[in-house]
RNA sequence: GGGUCUGUAGCUUAGCCAGGUAGAGCGAUGGACUCUUAAUCCAUAGGCCGGGGGUUCGAACCCCUCCAGACCCGCCA
């Protein structure tokens, strides 16, 4: 069975399903599956016919780590406050919101619609009041969970809040004094004392709490979180003790996924730079696809991802796999995979990727591209062919493999040719010259025929013809290929080499 | 040092939870289509299921152990 409906049909009853992110720099194609594994699962839970929701949480109270490599030297003065409090590296918006927002917009374009909820105004508007009371006044117990469960002494001073000083800004600088009716009050590093109100976003809880806290009050019952998670003592372990021990809360079912390798550079990570920004992705990657790469793969095992040669074969493989659910010939395994991938898919024709990377090759003009490729007994819309052309455009010049590039010869470059090779051209000049039409059907039959007059091998016979387009020894399919350049041009560079 | 997850054909993988002859796609090779690339169809080859041990009539599957990769066992998320 699917691995998202082997899960989900383990499941029974309503379902919420839980996932998100600490916005603290840019988000790439790694943190997608983390989204995406959630999305997968929510739909997957609908398709076992059970109510389920799925929501995003934007952890943007969290306070600046470090300054990032991304950022000026000037955010040292802003670590330590919470994301939603500083300014963004440039322009209006907040630190949070300059990095989500385009997220939340991917998210969309991948069909992934999660509540997005911000976890600041969870704080802000109290919801979280309540349980920080209760951390507070459980102290004790959650102390000890923490120290066996991580087998780590904690401070004699800690506590499970942390305020945020009303001086400075920062959470975690503060050292807590004491706690009554709602407000713990404290003494900054800063040289502040004041007091917090834990029924407003003037502090947080300390992620371990702040986890099983949030599955309570919002009711999560399942989660996928990455792998760093889920270890031994690690805070899924911590956070479904606490839930269950001092909060009475069933923990959420878990799901661990293994992250995403850049195929030869290694894991995905926005610190070492070895990543791909999730806008990106959708500038040379069709959404499906993106889905694709993610929904096919178990959570628990690594993908190692290969936007260069790889990528073309996955989008085959895709397609090959869409016709097939188009004939009804799928198993059910592979009809709810593309289900999933297709989510919001639209029902009208989309244009071949693999032939796209070469047409853009040809020509620099869109709407060129368009009236060939709308030459066929398929009409594509405009929309979908201008972003689909764009899509292959990019691939091309940030992805594509030298073997996949290639520049069209100009009438008089010139070209050492065996005589052999020439006689093919000749051939061939000869045979187009009496061809009425100037398609792919009848250009591929003149190419077989000029090479079957010369007595050439077939195979150095069509690499003699790329030879003299574009200077290489493979191409795309020939007769496609020449059908979709101009012929006067084609004939004159022929005459050419045949003339030398 | 301890733990978790992963390891099945060249590549991507199904099967593992409930043990019973290892399946598929891509790629490769060969062939067909009055014939040749990134097209279609057919066929073939390719696996001591990471290594070893155990349980069992029988193990890819359960148990132990070793190897490899990733992550965790400080803080933070």
């Amino acid at each position: 069975m699917y691995w998202g409906r082997s899960f989900a049909s383990q499941m029974s009853g309503k379902q919420k399903v839980s996932t998100g992110i600490s916005p603290s720099g840019y988000i790439h194609f790694g943190n997608v599956r983390e989204v995406m594994t959630g999305d997968i699962i929510h739909k997957s839970i609908q398709m076992e016919n059970m109510d389920s929701h799925f929501i995003y949480l934007c952890d943007d109270i969290d306070p600046l780590r470090k300054v990032y490599p991304f950022l000026p030297e000037s955010y040292a003065e802003h670590v330590g406050k919470p994301l939603r409090d500083i300014p963004a590296p440039e322009g209006p918006l907040k630190y949070s919101e300059y990095f989500i927002q385009p997220f939340i917009k991917t998210m969309e374009r991948l069909n992934i619609r999660p509540e997005v909820i911000r976890t600041g105004e969870l704080y802000r508007d109290g919801k979280l009041g309540d349980i920080i009371d209760e951390s507070i006044r459980k102290r004790g117990a959650i102390r000890n969970i923490l120290e066996k469960f991580s087998g780590r002494e904690l401070e004699d001073d800690w506590f499970p809040y942390n305020p945020r000083c009303a001086q400075c800004g920062r959470i975690s600088s503060a050292k807590v004094t004491g706690y009554r009716e709602g407000k713990v009050s404290y003494e900054c590093s800063c040289g502040h004392k004041g007091e917090s109100d834990i029924y407003k976003d003037e502090g947080k809880l300390p992620w371990r709490v702040e986890w099983p806290a949030k599955w309570k009050v919002l009711g999560v019952t399942v989660e996928p979180f990455g792998k760093d998670h889920g270890t031994q003592g690690g805070s899924y372990d911590t956070g479904k003790a606490i839930s269950e021990q001092v909060f009475g809360y069933r923990a959420p079912e878990p799901m661990m996924f293994e992250r995403i390798l850049l195929k030869g550079k290694g894991a995905m990570h926005s610190s070492t730079g070895i990543n791909i920004p999730a806008e990106e992705m959708l500038r040379f990657a069709p959404p499906e696809i993106i889905r694709y790469v993610i929904a096919r793969v178990p959570p628990a095992r690594y993908i190692d991802f290969d936007p260069g040669p790889g990528f073309l074969n996955l989008v085959d493989e895709y397609e090959r796999l869409y016709r097939m659910l188009r004939e009804g010939n799928l198993d059910q395994d592979k009809k709810t995979l593309l289900d999933l991938c297709n989510a919001g898919r639209s029902q009208d024709e989309i244009p071949d990727y693999r032939h796209l990377t070469t047409l853009v090759q040809i020509y620099s003009d869109d709407s060129r591209i368009g009236s060939i490729i709308n030459n066929g007994e398929v009409k594509f819309r405009d929309d979908i062919l201008k972003e689909r052309i764009s899509m292959a455009r990019e691939w091309i010049r940030l992805y594509a493999p030298e073997e996949s590039k290639f520049r069209i010869s100009r009438t008089d470059d010139p070209v050492e040719m065996t005589p052999g090779q020439k006689t093919v051209i000749c051939a061939l000049h000869s045979e187009l010259s009496s061809s009425v039409s100037w398609t792919p059907e009848s250009i591929h039959e003149s190419a077989r025929k000029a090479i079957e007059k010369s007595g050439m091998e077939p195979a150095a016979g069509f690499a003699s013809i790329y030879f003299a387009i574009i200077g290489k020894e493979r191409g795309p399919r020939l007769g496609f290929f020449l059908s979709g350049l101009d012929r006067d041009s084609v004939m004159k560079r022929l005459i050419f080499l045949c003339g030398e």
